[in-house]
Parts: structure tokens; sequence; C-alpha cells
DNA sequence: AACCCGGGGCT
DNA sequence: AGCCCAGGGTT
């Protein structure tokens, strides 16, 4: 039997039942196909449900409020493809009439879709014959071929890309996408695979050669940067003190604390961070360390420290991207993952 | 071509 | 602790 045709039969016996399979409207595949982008399923599903049951069609979403939007994402990670999402959505019904395209042409061309989903949505909603190529298929294309070229260097790009698209089941590849991926990520998985029940193992390179634990190959990256985000608390009673993150660094948009970034550990003993506090806050200002969280991104390590303050003053004029925010609507902003958790144990 | 952008689950 | 995930944008 060939590659294509193991790969179907292995799909209609143990798919996953997901409920973007039960469509072809192009939007709802690309609201999937959006929030799949280095997101787990099981990680996406709840937020798949959130935004189609928020934005029913494309002109919802695209005449919701961009807070509002980060809002469902919160979470999620990655925020630049919830921002554009949004841009999208309202191309779409500026430039589109509101119909969502279909066609790969037209959708390499919108904001967060690159080749990966607008091959993808073309071939879920239209059946146009484009291979998908995201990480199941570059593992699975690397193992059962045994092609050693890394699938992050510009050369494995191209080569995986001119194979993936040879091997497209023309009949029907919509089918076919599915199934090389869902067969990535079920049975030929990143680590501990079980070939012993694999039903293509008797063909696989990596298999037959003990390679499996090889392929597919990637070349390292750097190594992750280390940053200290020094926090401070104002809590008035009833408001806390907000900062609304601007362009140029993570988690634009979304909500923190005023902070002091340092190049090290700050200590409440360093004379130059303490004089940083005072002048942001007042030479009268009192303060004590609450709480150290590390936060992992994905070339980035941040050290978090977070400060109680009392006896502080301020001076808006200079800081206007700070705010005071009610204590009851603080879980209208969004928040990165840390502040949200610290705002949840402490408040 | 290299770097930037989150968070969570698995091993 | 390290790896990977239904990748894409920017420079």
């Amino acid at each position: 039997m060939t590659f294509q045709n193991e790969l179907i039969n292995w799909y209609l016996i143990n798919k996953r039942d997901l409920p973007w399979r039960h469509t072809n409207d192009a939007y709802t595949i690309w609201l999937s196909e959006i929030i799949l982008q280095q997101t787990r399923v099981e990680q996406g599903l709840p937020y798949f449900n959130k935004f189609l049951a928020n934005f029913p069609t494309v002109a919802d979403f695209a005449s919701a409020t961009e807070a509002k939007v980060l809002m469902l994402w919160q979470g999620l990670g990655y925020y630049s493809r919830g921002r554009n999402m949004h841009a999208t959505a309202q191309i779409v019904v500026n430039n589109y009439n509101g119909v969502f395209p279909t066609l790969h042409d037209d959708l390499i061309k919108l904001k967060g879709v690159g080749e990966y989903t607008a091959a993808a949505i073309s071939s879920f909603s239209s059946g146009e014959a484009r291979a998908v190529v995201d990480g199941n298929v570059f593992r699975v294309l690397a193992r059962y071929f045994g092609i050693s070229t890394a699938i992050n260097s510009p050369a494995g790009k191209k080569e995986f890309f001119k194979l993936a698209n040879e091997l497209l089941y023309i009949d029907d590849p919509a089918l076919y996408n599915q199934a090389i991926m869902e067969f990535g990520a079920i049975q030929c998985k990143p680590k501990s695979p079980n070939c012993s029940v694999c039903p293509l193992s008797i063909d696989c390179f990596a298999f037959k050669n003990k390679m499996v634990n090889q392929l597919p190959v990637k070349i390292a990256k750097a190594d992750k940067k280390h940053r200290f985000f020094n926090y401070f608390i104002c809590n008035n009673g009833t408001e806390l003190l907000m900062r609304e993150r601007q362009a140029g660094d993570i988690w634009q948009h979304l909500y923190d604390f005023p902070c002091i970034e340092t190049s090290d550990t700050a200590e409440i003993e360093d004379f130059d961070f303490v004089n940083q506090i005072k002048l942001m806050f007042g030479v009268d200002v009192n303060f004590n360390l609450i709480s150290y969280k590390k936060h992992v991104l994905t070339h980035q390590i941040i050290h978090v420290q977070f400060f109680g303050l009392k006896n502080y003053i301020f001076n808006f004029s200079k800081q206007k991207e700070l705010n005071w925010v009610s204590l009851n609507v603080l879980d209208e902003l969004p928040q990165p993952n840390v502040i949200k958790n610290f705002i949840e144990e402490n408040f």
C-alpha cells in the first residue's frame, strides 16, 4: 500500500473528533488554525469555542475592540496572533465584503497567515491542492524517508516542502493533510512513539535503522536571555496602579505594573536600585519584597520580583502609560500570565 | 538568515 | 530541565 493510503487508513480509524473538522467554513477554520499555531489541541480547544461563541461571524470579530480580543486571547501566548487576527478580520470585512477567502493566493496576503496556514485553510475549505508542512509533517517525513537535513534550515524547508507537495494525495488534499498531521500528533510523536503498533513502520527508514530518536534534525537555537523585572504594587485600597505595555517588547498592549528593569537580581540593599525607586516614587517611599517568580518564554527567562509600596507619590504627566485601575475591573484588562497569577493570589 | 514572540504538557 | 507544539513577523 502506498504511503498516502496507509496514512489515510490510519486516520479514518484513529482520528479525534474535533469541532473544526465538521465544517468547511473558511472563517471557522481560520479561527482554529491561528489558535493552534504553536499550540496543542487540548490547550487551544477552549479558546476556539470561546472565540466562536463571542464572534459567530468575521464581521462580529472585526467590530470588536482590540482589548476585547486580547482578553479572550489571555493566557494563550504569542499575543501578536490575536492582534493580527483582529486586523485580518477587518481586512476581510473591508476588502472581501465579509466573505472569508478560500484560495491560497488570497489567504497568504492576510496578517498572521503564512505558508502553513494558507495551505491548511485553502485545502480544508475549498479542496485546493496545497500540502501543509507543520511540525508534525516535518517529523513524519524526516523519519519515514530518512531525511537528515535540518528542518529549521532554509535548505531543509525547501526540501521538505517539495517532498510534501509531491506526496500530496490529489484526489482529496484536505483528507490527506488532516491525516499526516494527526498521524504526527498521535502516532509519530516527538518523544517515545509506539512504533510497535505503527502500520507504517515496515517501510519507515528511522524505524528500520533505529534512528527514531535522531530524526528530525534541528539546529540548536541561541541561549535564552535573562531579564530582571521588578514590579511595584501601588494599592490605594480600591485601586491598583497598572501599566499598559507599549510596542517594541514582549506583551504589547497587555497590562502589568510599574516596573524597573535591572541587569541582574535587584537587591533591597543596592544603592542604585533604591535610588531608582525613589526617583520614580518619591524619597519617602517604603517598600518590601512580596514574592519572586521565574517566568520562562521562548527565548527569554524573566526573573520577576514583586514589591509592595507605601508612602509613594507619583508624577502621572511623566508616565502616561500608567493608570489607576479599580480592583473590581482588573479582570477586564488583558494581562500576561505572570501578572494574572499574582493578582489572583494577592487580591 | 537570524532573531523575536508565550505558555503548557511530556519525558 | 529540556524539548516540542496545526508558525509567522520583522530586520
